[in-house]
DNA sequence: CTGAAAGCGCTAACAA
DNA sequence: TTGTTAGCGCTTTCAG
């Protein structure tokens, strides 16, 4: 009720009201067992009258612990990020811990800011929840000299902590599903060609088409971008193969949209004259027409897991360095059973056969 | 390159290797004119030699500053948020200020948690970027004792500050354009109604449709509830009015996007039978069929004003207590003339029309 | 221009 | 069980 903001109450102060020391005051809020209980008893419920509220600064001072982990992000603008944030805050919190955001915008003079502010606040710990983190600050983040996790990182840093999806089983998930369908004609879109995530969805695709005893057409293999217009590319050379494909695998859900867009201006029914499945589960997902079919990443448990794998480290215990979060299916409505024709339909038919 | 992370280097551990007092230190690393340039210069070099990183916990002991910020959030899967954060966080770290993270999720305990958290930590200022806060937070946050800047609040709180972008300014932007399509029948699928800025937009709507002697037929204004469900019930709804409109303003891009979903589904064209226009431009409005025409909210501009405004309470300066920011039409294919004929063309005779 | 000394709010020996 | 004392790393008087 009265609490103002007027200089803060310390514990000297609710020391002197109560009669003891100021150490008393320190050991009974802190739940010593070091105090008499009818005192310390005594004591908090002075020091919740009166507003006190322990300074942070002032412990971490003298404990030289900070309760705070850096939290490394790109850009907030990544869809895919929230969930995974909301992770990490929910076990950081329950281990008293406060998260510092530190986003960089992949401007390097950003970065290096942002590492000083982490350095100079003293964090105990560093996570790194950014698709791809610029070559010069990783080593800057390493000279901070305290754990670092890495979140669905692209390149891979063989010395460091992290968690990622595995996207190799994703992809397998994403090809069988489109083999049990019935396809056999699959083609992939890829994805950055750098990109760790894209060398491993590839991987998956051809593991799967193996595995299905499919034989992989190199024309079916296009190069997209990650982004929308890589999928219209890609559609649109995949359109032009002698053995046209049924069925599409994107790299992600970014790349299906443009897929799904370059299908329809093509005149292609999806999914009846070519299924399309992305890769992320974005919140967009579930509202392109038709709903996309995708493969959803763990976000919210790799975050989860990031931070209890930084906790672990933070009390030196051993931990894995490297852990893989199996990807999940999501059906909606972008894939389905190949026509039995074994060429699409031309385009100026289409009308005709949506008539029962 | 030697900087190692056991026992950091303090000011103590410079002065004593360059043969002056601690102070003296202390004085050239601030830049100080109270030392000579010569031992300030030769100072800092060493300190940077030495790796030396300064603790901002001390400082902040003794100067009672810690040049923090609290960035409240609901959620960060609201991607409306990211921009603001970018916004927010670029002026805070021109001025020295650093960005703690503080999200609930709408749960009150991790509400309590995260202010108990701020308060600690001492925030010199929150910043609150969600829609909709607590009706419990909000007291809480003000019982900091630390200005407060709210946006975008859906509330109105005439006590706080606060920056907002003008909805209604918005709203009459999007519906005189519609007008200027030449548009006469135009209807409004609301969001949550308690939402001050569905009133406000739904202001604008009638304003604009006043200001074009243009009547509203009361059954053109249908409720919807800011989700994609909203724009389908409320499209439903307006194919079933006699005097059916020609262009439907959504309260936001979800459920324009809804809208745009219903539309597809009642076999009707965007824009040739309907013109749907949304408001937000989120990142999907870009990638609908058709893309989508809407009003886009100043997100990365208001970010970077409520941390102006935050920066100069701070400063003991004076500062207007509620700003509105103007929002922007962005024109897309969603929206089109209306036909000539009076009544829709009727769905099978949909196909012909697009062969010209 | 520089140094000595005090103290920010707290924790943690060490004594009592 | 409690109080005394020292000190975390820094800024800031106050004297020189």
């Amino acid at each position: 009720m009265g609490r103002r903001a007027s200089r803060r109450v310390s514990i000297k102060d609710i020391a002197r009201k109560a009669g003891v020391s100021h150490s008393t005051v320190s050991r009974a809020l802190r739940g010593s067992p070091l105090v008499n209980p009818r005192t310390a008893e005594r004591i908090r419920r002075l020091a919740a009258r009166m507003g006190y509220v322990p300074n942070a600064a002032a412990r971490s001072l003298v404990t030289t612990r900070t309760s705070i982990i850096g939290l490394v992000i790109t850009t907030l603008a990544d869809p895919f990020l929230a969930e995974i944030v909301r992770g990490v805050e929910e076990v950081a919190l329950e281990a008293g811990y406060r998260l510092f955001l530190a986003t960089s915008n992949a401007d390097p003079e950003r970065e290096m800011a942002a590492v000083r502010a982490l350095a100079e606040s003293r964090v105990e710990g560093v996570i790194v929840a950014s698709s791809r983190v610029g070559d010069l600050y990783l080593p800057h983040l390493e000279a901070l000299g305290v754990p670092i996790v890495l979140i669905n990182n692209q390149r891979e840093e063989p010395f460091i902590y992290s968690v990622a999806s595995d996207s190799r089983q994703g992809a397998v998930e994403a090809v069988s599903y489109l083999v049990r369908l019935g396809h056999t004609r699959i083609a992939y879109i890829a994805g950055p060609p750098t990109a760790r995530s894209n060398r491993e969805r590839l991987a998956g695709y051809q593991e799967a088409m193996a595995q299905a005893g499919l034989s992989v057409d190199p024309a079916w293999i296009v190069e997209g971008n990650g982004r929308p217009e890589g999928g219209e590319w890609g559609i649109r050379r995949l359109l032009e193969v002698p053995r046209r494909p049924t069925a599409v695998f994107c790299y992600n859900d970014m790349t299906a949209i443009g897929a799904l867009r370059a299908a329809r201006a093509a005149g292609l029914c999806v999914p009846e004259d070519l299924s399309i499945i992305g890769f992320d589960d974005i919140l967009f997902a579930a509202y392109t027409e038709p709903p996309l079919t995708t493969v959803a990443q763990p976000k919210y448990e790799m975050g989860r897991t990031a931070m209890s794998v930084l906790l672990r480290l933070l009390q030196g215990e051993r931990t894995p360095a490297h852990l893989r979060l199996p990807c999940r299916l999501v059906e909606r409505a972008s894939c389905g059973p190949p026509l039995e024709s074994a060429v699409p339909i031309a385009p100026h038919l289409l009308a005709e056969r949506r008539l029962p």
